[in-house]
DNA sequence: TCAAAAAAAGAACGTTCGATTGTTTCTGCA
DNA sequence: TGCAGAAACAATCGAACGTTCTTTTTTTGA
């Protein structure tokens, strides 16, 4: 045997793709294996290098990929938006419907940045700089207007992030709430956080100062 | 060569422990390999396995201690608090603390659970029920009193959870801020998203329901 | 003092890994 | 219809993996 009938060259690249994704998923970068992968896609091992130079580049295009269609689609979902409030429930809400629905690709865009080689790590963490540079600036924004009460966006922006991201760790969408339900819970606790002038601060008596 | 002068077996398995912690979080567990963890405590591979069962047994029984040891902690932490808002500070104080201080330990636990089989891996998802669920309490007993206003006190939980626990991803000792500093922007940020009647919710017109 | 116990070396095992190569079969276009 | 190129197979490589076993050296305690 060799050529399977009806093989196609972009219907086997987007195969390998998908599965790539999904056993990297379940199983992590390092834990799945190019046979595993191969016989998940119906293909020697060897097959595979026809589609990617290596192990390490399919774990790169998959992740770049989803990188850049992150921002491309935060983009849009920010468009029509201008006060930093609007700005704000619009990022919050895209961000977790993004990772409600694309599970799998944000898991691993976070978990495996570590089993990327260094060139690629770089470039990957650029753009998740400039992603949630987005979410500063929404913050900076609303500190200026005096809408937000926010002492340090930088610190707020990766807390608030950490708290949607973290949504993908449980989220099932057979669960008893539905997205919708869940964006407006998590939006009233970052509003809420970030609200100005309603609440004293935890550092009331004594003043921020350096350690 | 044999034994080594000097050499003694509870030092050697601290060492082999503490390097462990520190290979299994800069590499990973299965990127570390056993002969790498040798050479990091001066031992050849062979000889771990006079301080453990197999590779396996060793990242268990790290994840385990750390859990039982978290679990401890926090009982303590919250041991002469008494009013929801008292417990709640106290628990993201300590959380906070705690993972800054230990932030090896907890990013082993949080993201080698999917390397645990599967007997282990519900050990140790049982311990992680019940440390969250000690947050899921405290909210439920804040909205009891009226203190908080939280619709679903479980995905609060979670939220909360993920928020806090983030920020071993970029924590730094020698950063900018300090520990107290940054235990009082993320601990008016929880307040302020739990906090009673001081915001309409993201859902105003609309009502809550089912999926 | 000397034998038992402890600690580690070191060699080897079978397996699996990512990757390479040469060959065979199928497809699509001129 | 024939052929160039695409697609996949099959076999194999060397390296690295976790693990086991035997041997050697040091320490300890009666």
């Amino acid at each position: 045997m060799a050529r399977t009938v009806g093989s196609n060259g972009a219907r086997t690249a987007e195969a390998i793709r998908q599965a790539g994704v999904k056993l990297i998923y379940r199983h992590g970068y390092e834990a799945m294996s190019l046979r595993q992968l191969a016989a998940e896609v119906g293909l020697q091992s060897g097959s595979l290098y026809k589609y990617f130079d290596n192990k390490q580049s399919l774990l790169f295009d998959i992740v770049r990929d989803h990188m850049e269609d992150l921002q491309a689609r935060v983009d849009e979902a920010l468009a029509g938006c201008t006060t930093p409030t609007e700005r704000l429930r619009a990022y919050v809400g895209f961000h977790l419907r993004y990772h409600m629905t694309r599970m799998a690709h944000v898991f691993i865009a976070n978990m495996e940045i570590r089993s990327l080689e260094e060139a690629h790590r770089a470039e990957v963490v650029a753009m998740r700089r400039r992603y949630e540079g987005l979410l500063e600036e929404i913050l900076r924004a609303g500190v200026a207007e005096g809408v937000f009460k926010v002492t340090e966006p930088r610190v707020s922006t990766y807390a608030i992030i950490s708290m949607l991201t973290g949504i993908c760790m449980w989220y099932r969408p057979e669960g008893r709430l539905s997205q919708d339900e869940l964006v407006i819970i998590y939006t009233d606790l970052v509003t809420g956080g970030v609200a100005a002038g309603v609440l004293p601060t935890a550092a009331a008596p004594r003043q921020l100062k350096r350690a």
